[in-house]
DNA sequence: GAGCAATTGTTATATTGTATCATTTCTATC
DNA sequence: GATAGAAATGATACAATATAACAATTGCTC
């Protein structure tokens, strides 16, 4: 994604959005043995669902009015674990949330812009940003793992309506 | 804080790192109107006196075998709040949990070396960093008010006990 | 010391995340 | 197709983190 388009308008057509996630994960499912149950498959679309960050809890409410019972808090978690382990969402540390990852099947560290206007949250590519924490870290003989990078602060749409 | 000496070895001398940042403190209260009081105080005192980040609940249980009863967690999360308000602790979101600043008076947001193993955390310096962020949020239009970048991994101490 | 603002106390509650063990579903193999 | 093991889910309880609301106290200014 783009820094340009990183957040699109509010009113965009976010079907579309849903969709390329969802086909890019149908491809991995065909790779690979990914068990996207019901469960996971329904989290999954919530978290896509949304540009905004969504708590464990917000998705728990939603996906209790659905069919079925609701769901027990450690079901979703569950479903969230998974999918983080096979790089479909990421956790959005500074706000306890979760987002879908914008580029599935690209393991990756998420870059990530968090507006604190409209609360959305849009995942940033910049080699720049990985190299210069990677330097740092070598500098320091430090061992990198996973970096963290979750930048608050206001979108551009945010600011064009701001005028 | 250079990064060579970002995490020192376990039995270094911790009673100047806890003094460097008392005094940059006092300092701090002779030229501001720094209110801090032996709550605030202990609380800074409790969070200096660790290189491990510590949860407000961490910080209450080991108040709690003070003189006084022990504080309700309000009390905690209202000094921790002042403390960052006035730039001396930083928040680490993906610990819940706070660090004392390094560089008390410099206001500056935190990059942040989390190790994995002796779960010590390092504040880092890197221009690089900084300017890599500054430069693809403006490619975005992004209006940054508060980077957050906590890079997980192992620390050059822990690397070199593991040999 | 009266008035006002800042701080702290007190109690209750909200939010986020796990532990544990039973049950069900899936898959591979015979 | 029966069956045994692995993976996933259900169910219940609980732990850990954080805040709301209002009362009481402290510190400062006039
Ligand atoms: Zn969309
Ligand atoms: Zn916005
Ligand atoms: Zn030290
Ligand atoms: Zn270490």
């Amino acid at each position: 994604m783009s820094a340009e388009s990183a957040f699109p308008p509010i009113d965009h057509d976010h079907g579309r959005c849903v969709d390329l996630l969802m086909s890019a994960v149908e491809r991995l499912r065909a790779e690979q043995t990914l068990r996207l149950t019901p469960q996971r498959r329904r989290v999954l679309e919530m978290v896509a669902a949304s540009h905004v960050a969504l708590g464990a809890y917000d998705i728990l409410a939603r996906l209790g009015g659905g069919n079925g019972r609701p769901m027990a808090p450690i079901s979703v978690y569950r479903a969230l674990d998974f999918l983080l382990q096979h790089g479909l969402v990421h956790r959005v540390e500074s706000l306890n949330a979760f987002i879908a990852c914008t580029r599935p099947g690209a393991r990756h560290d998420a870059l990530l812009m968090i507006c604190s206007v409209c609360r959305r949250v849009a995942e940033l590519q910049s080699p720049a940003i990985e190299a210069a924490i990677a330097a740092s870290a070598a500098a320091g003989h430090f061992l990198v793992t996973h970096p963290v990078v979750e930048i608050a602060g206001i979108c551009r749409v945010c600011r064009a309506a701001d005028r």
